[in-house]
DNA sequence: ACCTGAACACCGTTCAAGT
DNA sequence: ACCTGAACACCGTTCAAGT
């Protein structure tokens, strides 16, 4: 048994830094998640974190091994807010629904963090209430559980697959993000009927639809099929 | 007008470099490609693929104006690959399916330059000419303009999200892999029902559906939606 | 016990100089 | 015309020294 076992006793006896900040994990992780909100996901290294708190940056890998340590502690408490304020309302469809718009907001909110997590299996405590929530929802819709686990899966990959690619599309440097936007209107939408014929009659649908993502369309295709499968 | 619209010509008159190589947009691509593949994401820097090529780090900016280039450049070159073979047979739902679980196929194969590339909008031959390929099929299924670009959206971004969130999970270390893939069987196997119900109930079938990718399963939800909507 | 500062081994990119 | 080498402004991470 170590001091250890009681963190606010331990946090107590911190040392200030040179501008008088008391470290802790949770402070670093707020500092971490302010830092890429107002600033841009670029803003976050190690570096720049320490120069934000007030601490020299290699003090930090007291609280981190690495990086990677830091971004997953954020990723956990990205889930734990996801699903903080998250409330069922019985209807499954709706419930699945407000969920998955939930989850990709949130990567969207914090994109490098989302880019980093999207595939890992933590067994942490959000996570683990975040499969009983989903599988009780369509377990209570009345899929058998092989079906409802199958679509369980498929919702959540779906939700963190594509929280995943629009998160890293709005990680991009902005220069390079407005040059891949403009593609649609330079490059596609310039293209002629005698060689692309169907792009060049789609062309207006392409460069109204490209430029949003298209996971809200994704789900309710998802939604519509599951509910298909319901009624047989 | 340039030599540069004889880009055979040009090349002819490179000099070669210190160790011999006369370089080129083709043999830089496929020296990056090669240098992701066996030494991981992280290995693809300038200066790395610099010394792959046996030229300074900065010799590359001839060919490509920033790092970004180049990895428009691979990601280009993937989807050529993935197309090369496809035939279409006619079959709007076999073919879409064909297409997607191609693309998803491709990713795995390049697991590395898959999640780099995934997010890109390259405005290049391949990628033009896999849009004009898809937007043709759903047109010659019958779909409306607006409704053929909005299923196109979906599943063109489903098979790219899915293809990198599995990338990036087969491309972990082996060690934290398998570390991952043992919490369904070591934490969720053994929540009591007690206290998650639903866990428990389809432990089984999660231990036997979280190993796999969730990918074949969601492109048949997409495509029986899309099915769906044009039987209305 | 905790933080600092210097050091190490890297980055992407630019541009004058060399061939 | 093409490649090189030095320079600039950054990185993540380690570890002995300071308080």
């Amino acid at each position: 048994m170590t001091e250890r076992v009681v963190p606010s006793a331990a946090r107590q006896r911190r040392r200030p830094t040179k501008q008088g900040v008391v470290l802790s994990e949770e402070l670093i992780v707020e500092t971490a998640l302010r830092l890429i909100e107002e600033h841009g996901a670029d803003a976050l290294s190690v570096r720049r974190l320490g120069r934000a708190l007030g601490a020299d940056p290699s003090s930090l890998y007291r609280y981190f091994r690495h990086t990677d340590d830091l971004m997953l502690a954020i990723a956990d408490e990205l889930i734990g807010r996801t699903l903080r304020t998250w409330r069922p309302t019985g209807d499954w469809r709706a419930d699945l629904r407000d969920l998955g718009l939930r989850m990709h907001a949130g990567a969207l909110a914090h994109p490098r963090a989302a880019v980093l997590s999207s595939y890992r299996v933590t067994g942490r405590a959000h996570e683990i209430q975040a499969v009983e929530t989903i599988v009780g929802v369509l377990r209570g819709a009345g899929f058998p559980d092989a079906e409802a686990v199958r679509i369980y899966h498929a919702f959540v990959d779906q939700a963190l697959a594509f929280g995943a690619l629009d998160s890293a599309s709005a990680a991009m440097p902005k220069a390079a993000r407005e040059t891949e936007a403009a593609v649609w209107t330079a490059t596609y939408a310039r293209l002629p009927a005698t060689t692309h014929p169907h792009i060049a009659a789609t062309a207006r649908h392409l460069v109204a639809d490209m430029r949003h993502s298209s996971y809200p369309a994704a789900l309710e295709l998802l939604l519509d099929a599951a509910a298909a499968r319901l009624a047989d």
